[in-house]
DNA sequence: GGGCATGGTATCATTCCTGACACTATCGGC
DNA sequence: GCCGATAGTGTCAGGAATGATACCATGCCC
């Protein structure tokens, strides 16, 4: 449903950097997997929590296509009231260094960024 | 005009991923930037040529976006026909273990993703 | 004097992303 | 029997991101 994914990977020598964007290219995954890396596991609520501004249909969306993609796992408590834990599958864990390298730029460079408007 | 920009960076501890994510979350935009790390310095229409399913009209709002937030730089040869230059400015250049970071990743896993449509 | 190359702009359309808001189920506690 | 907590879903709408297409200026070459 979101943007086309580049599976086939022939079209230029760059293109798996591409289709590594395409996977937490969405507007609050970094910041989902970014959370996951720090905590280990979390559940819908804590995500609400750590992200106040995002609304409960987007982090669904996201958290699902991030599952999708395999890159976490979703399980659910069948209690009352209803529990659900995330964290990280083997998959995701391999993202570990390219998220800390966002992290880390960020940390460093963000504040000399033109600012534009907010 | 793109996303709103997180200047502030006083949303979450992980925010300033998501504002490094900004950066280069075009849709070519890392594009752009891999190319530059590959060749150091290319024209428009090399840009053209290495990417060849990129409009005109896209290459340019990229390009000028990255040029907006300090990340290239772009140099025009009062010629004719013309010819512009573009390459990476020392805040794009450190940049370079991001992108090659998300080009390791993708090298070794993309393949391993579930294919969606395309 | 027509065609080509370069590095773009302008305009319009469409598709996708994101957000607001309302709504649901269950069970325990008061 | 009403409220709250949890973890959502459904629908609608607005705006942003992207794409298609056409157009422009210049000077050289033939």
């Amino acid at each position: 449903m979101p943007r086309i994914r580049h599976t086939t990977l022939t079209c230029s020598p760059g293109c798996t950097v591409e289709a590594t964007l395409e996977l937490f290219g969405g507007k609050w995954k970094a910041l989902i997997l970014y959370h996951l890396f720090e905590d280990g596991v979390l559940r819908f609520s804590e995500f609400r929590r750590r992200m106040p501004n995002v609304t409960q249909r987007m982090l669904t969306n996201q958290l699902r296509e991030l599952e999708a993609d395999g890159l976490i796992s979703r399980t659910v408590f069948p209690e009352v009231p209803p529990r659900v834990e995330y964290e990280l599958t083997d998959l995701g864990q391999t993202l570990k260094p390219v998220i800390h390298a966002l992290k880390t730029w960020g940390d460093k460079y963000a504040h000399s960024l033109k600012p534009e408007k907010e």
